[in-house]
DNA sequence: AAACTCATGTTAGCTTTCCTTACACAGAAT
DNA sequence: ATTCTGTGTAAGGAAAGCTAACATGAGTTT
């Protein structure tokens, strides 16, 4: 009861030692993405980073699509379409699946209009993610 | 999703600055609430505090008791004595009616006792508290 | 009244954590 | 071959946290 209930995700509780142990991520890499618009910290007084479980939820997000070997442009790019079609259609969330079916139009355009979007890797895993997908 | 599903009210995640602001108590007071072993918050291997949630709402419990007028040793027996009943009857919550009703029955066995037990102004509050539960 | 207890405030000195900035580098893209 | 990208790392400084110690006002005991 009483906080853990008013606990909303959007609340900056959480400094960078605790997010970097929930991620896994490095201070470095926390710092770049922050850099890049895809995550915007809270800031105490004393300009330190305070993170919300939304930023940890979105921090995930981006770990886990670049560890498919997607480059920053793309995660952008995604994100960006995310947000478009979470306001647009007033919808809050998205699931997985949506997001890799995004994804997969990502990179079928990408392919399309120049195949300068999509580098380092293939994304061959994104078409057959049998055993990803049994893990979430 | 993700990670906030994930999260364990037991969870060392937040440092003293957020506890403070969370609960709206001094760092002064929140230490001396564990040196006399009321929370037991973990530590960083940097000698940091880290507290949960769990730690928070005992925070909360615990200010909300002292700001009836009751000290810090009752504090403890009441503590003690929901842990007790939690432990032994197998349950995990309690209400702030039983709560309530624990105190004012220590009440009652101090005042049998010696008496020694309440000190700091009277717990008239506690018979009388219309206002007061109308709040929570 | 004097001495004591309790819960909290405050200060000092020190350590840990975090910040920014800058440079380095390996692999991929051009 | 050169450039771009994402990350590592180091330096110097500032914020936040720690312990220990003394201070204090309200209530209590002697």
């Amino acid at each position: 009861m009483y906080v853990s209930s008013e606990i909303r995700r959007t609340m900056p509780l959480l400094s960078m030692s605790i997010v970097m142990q929930l991620t896994d991520l490095t201070a470095r890499q926390i710092r770049y993405y922050e850099e890049h618009h895809l995550i915007q910290p809270h800031r105490t007084a004393g300009n330190r980073r305070m993170f919300s479980l939304n930023d940890v939820d979105l921090l995930l997000e981006i770990k886990d699509i670049l560890e498919q070997g997607v480059n920053m442009a793309e995660v952008k790019r995604v994100f960006a379409k995310k947000n478009e079609s979470a306001t647009t259609a007033a919808e809050k969330e998205i699931s997985d699946s949506e997001l890799r079916e995004i994804m997969r139009e990502e990179r079928r355009q990408a392919n399309r209009m120049q195949k300068t979007s999509i580098r380092q890797g293939d994304l061959s895993r994104f078409n057959h993610r049998s055993a990803r997908d049994a893990k979430r």
